[in-house]
RNA sequence: GGUCCCAUCGUCUAACGGUUAGGACACCAGAUUCUCAAUCUGGCAAUGCGGGUUCGAUUCCCGCUGGGAUCACCA
């Protein structure tokens, strides 16, 4: 019972949800159903200036889209679980108790300091080059009656802080480097260094597994939960995520806003997944597809790498057409891309699939669909210039009114199609690539499709006809 | 700047101290010959530097260099 994994994604809706934040929620999913675990979702909403009104429900919208349900937390409907609420702003009597006890003990105190005195203080450390660590004893004198709210600071003890990270080993951090943190702001609200370590503890979180970006503030949370008795997690802290540069984190300047932006483009939500766990982790062996189920059997975390990925989106792309490819029922692909191409071409329902699977190699992505598959169902605009680039206007013309009676009166099949033409060209005496560009040319408008007799019997001999005869 | 972390092909990465340093993406070439795509074959390409330890370092230790994180009444 004690040893009994339980695991958080807790984001904060400052924002939305991106790319790093992800890779975070999957690999505390992943974990959790590897150990027969359970997954939450807890919001930390402690912010209230910087809270954004659509966050909590991009955030859930976009787990839901990648399949990283929570088995407890938040969700569209608040999901069962006997540690709630979970969401922070909604749990600040626990943290005003905790806060209460600690200042009951001489451990926390009301701070008098303003922002822009501490900032002076920290300003002239830096003129000074002299390290600056805030106490209480640097407190200002004369701290009397006004009555405006005041803050909240941990009074850190004497001594030293020890702990250990499941991927990165130990950490020593001597207290005189610690500043006396603030735990509640002067709105009442606790700040995330200390609210994390009550919930975690009132959740029974048994191990904390975030962006190493908390790293540095971790020996705070140790230390919260040494003073308070607390038994302590397991801390795993994820390898950072660079952009292209590979110089910096993966940012807004990247595109890394929202993940849902990967699902309007066409991403696969299985491709996604599969492209993040492989930043930062590996099995130990070459495979490099691996299904949802596959990467629970094997996730674990003493394979979770050190140091930081680069993300690389035409990877991602190579893995998305890979499972448009090989992955995807024919079904499946077709709900795919439904929202992408005209409403009109699902009419004819055989005559789709039947384009599609022509296509089906040539799509990495759903959203490349709509032009792809266009030439099948609008006909197209034909460029002159590019029709004759090879040859005369005079000899294309020729050539076309041959094509169309010789398609005329051919078998309506792959392979009479294939006879007829290669036919024609021995009668005309030029050689297939030549006839067989004017004609991709003059059927489609475009030099690159698929293969010119899978176009003409997919097309119909008669619209083939009529498209060259058009031309004319 | 203080504290801390990291370091294998361009990228994701593999390698009980002993391998011709492996795979994948990307790229290039060839094959399939009607283009593109897909597929197959081949190729290019890495242990940052300097010291140790060792019979032997990608691997262990130290220094350097480079990169990153963090130093808020943000998380």
């Amino acid at each position: 019972m004690n040893n009994a994994v339980r695991v958080r994604f807790a984001p904060s809706p400052t924002g939305l949800l991106h790319i790093g934040g992800v890779r975070t929620a999957l690999f505390n999913y992943l974990f959790a159903k590897a150990n027969d675990g359970q997954f939450i979702l807890r919001l930390e909403d402690t912010d209230r200036e910087r809270f954004v009104e659509e966050g909590v429900e991009q955030i859930i919208q976009s787990l839901d889209w990648l399949g990283l349900h929570p088995d407890e937390g938040v969700w569209y409907e608040q999901k069962p679980g006997k540690h709630g609420p979970y969401i922070q702003s909604q749990r600040l009597h626990h943290y005003r108790e905790y806060a209460e006890k600690l200042i009951q003990q001489g451990l926390a105190y009301k701070s008098h300091i303003t922002p822009e005195q501490l900032g002076s203080l920290r300003e002239q450390a830096i003129i000074n080059k002299t390290p600056f660590v805030f106490k209480q004893h640097m407190e200002p004198d004369g701290q009397d009656n006004h009555s405006e709210p005041l803050p909240i600071r941990l009074c850190v003890p004497e001594g030293v802080t020890k702990w250990s990270d499941e991927v990165r080993g130990s950490f020593s951090t001597p207290h005189n480097l610690i500043d006396d943190f603030i735990i509640i702001k002067a709105d009442g609200y606790p700040t995330y260094n200390f609210a994390n370590v009550i919930d975690d503890h009132l959740m029974q979180i048994s191990h904390v597994i975030r962006g190493d970006e908390f790293i540095s503030s971790t020996a705070k949370h140790a230390m919260l939960y040494d003073m308070f008795g607390f038994e302590r997690p397991q801390w795993v802290h994820l390898p950072p995520i660079l952009g292209p540069g590979g110089n910096k984190k993966l940012s807004k300047r990247d595109g890394d806003v929202d993940v849902l932006d990967y699902k309007s483009k066409g991403y696969l939500p299985q491709a996604l997944l599969n492209f993040l766990v492989m930043l930062g982790w590996n099995d130990g062996t070459t495979q490099e597809l691996f299904s949802p189920q596959e990467l629970i059997d094997k996730f674990s975390i003493d394979r979770i790498q050190k140091s930081p990925a680069v993300f690389d989106i035409t990877r991602l792309g190579w893995l998305n057409g890979e499972y448009l490819r090989n992955k995807l029922t024919q079904a499946e692909l077709v709900e795919g891309i439904k929202p992408y191409v005209p409403a009109s071409w699902l009419e004819d329902m055989d005559y789709f699939k039947r384009v599609l699977e022509l296509d089906r190699e040539r799509i990495k992505r759903f959203d490349e669909a709509g032009y792809i598959m266009e030439i099948f169902f609008d006909t197209p605009k034909v460029d002159m210039a590019l029709l004759c680039k090879k040859d005369s206007q005079q000899l294309v013309r020729q050539w076309l009114k041959s094509t169309i009676t010789a398609l005329g009166d051919c078998q309506p099949t792959h392979d009479g199609v294939e006879t007829t033409l290669r036919e024609l060209c021995d009668k005309l005496d030029v050689s297939a690539g030549r006839l067989f560009y004017v004609l991709r040319v003059a059927l489609t408008g475009r030099t690159e499709a698929p293969g010119l007799f899978d176009i003409i019997i997919t097309l119909g001999k008669d619209e083939s006809i009529r498209r060259l005869q058009a031309l004319l």
